[in-house]
DNA sequence: CAGTATCCATAAAGATACTG
DNA sequence: CAGTATCTTTATGGATACTG
């Protein structure tokens, strides 16, 4: 049986195999992080497929679906179907998606408590390096 | 000057210039959260750029730099040069960088906790799509 | 040693058009 | 409505060679 390819590769974060790695590898992608939100954020817990990407400006149906896809395969997110015409599909989060909002919910707290040190730092790195006093 | 663009963006994750944002894209790329990790767990606190590199294999040196410059430019890590023949850097987290690699580690322990539920979700979900049971 | 510069391959995302 | 297919553009990372 295809049990695990990986055997003990916990905490070592640099095997690609390491499930941090794929974890964060697949937040990574720009609009992963956003979906999640949007769901967690939902009163009723669902969001349709139009509504996602109303609710995401500039995402496109390609990407909305990708996204989507790679979540639900992840065990994070749930997909239900109602078979009308037009056909209507709902979006969660699965109790594991919840959980990984809430992890999410500590970087998404560190960078808002922390975005001005992280802009002051840009700003203070960014005047002695691109002109710190050898220009014309 | 490049003050700020970003009037309140705080919470709106899908202005690209909400902190959030900034954050996860910076995180986004394959080796920040792993030079992090390295610096968040050295002893001494300071890693040289070889050593780094040797406890990141794979990385080159292009990359080593181009992450370590991001990081240092966002306040996450300070550089530190000992300028002899041959040349010394060092470089470690700042508070700033040790309070972020405080909210990654939630993420970790989330990715080690779930790593099997993922697994799991990914094997059924894949089971059920490329073969589904209209296979010969 | 600690990088930089350059070129190249690939992967991710966007635009557009089309379908059940 | 909820996608898929296809093509183009752009971002990312890797290989190699060179420098203070």
């Amino acid at each position: 049986m295809t049990v695990s390819t990986a055997p003990d590769a916990r905490g070592d974060l640099f095997d690609p195999a390491c499930p941090t790695r794929q974890i964060l590898d697949r937040l990574s992608g720009k609009w992963s992080s956003m979906v999640i939100k949007i769901l967690a954020e939902e009163p009723a817990g669902e969001v349709r497929f139009a509504d996602l990407r109303r609710r995401v400006p500039g995402m496109s149906a390609k990407m909305a679906a990708q996204t989507l896809k790679e979540l639900e395969r992840d065990g994070v997110v749930l997909r239900r179907v109602e078979a009308l015409t037009p056909p209507r599909v709902h979006y969660s989060l699965t109790p594991l998606g919840v959980s990984l909002d809430a992890a999410l919910a500590h970087l998404r707290e560190w960078a808002e408590l922390h975005a001005h040190a992280v802009d002051r730092a840009r700003t203070a790195y960014d005047r002695s390096h691109d002109n710190g006093g050898t220009n014309p």
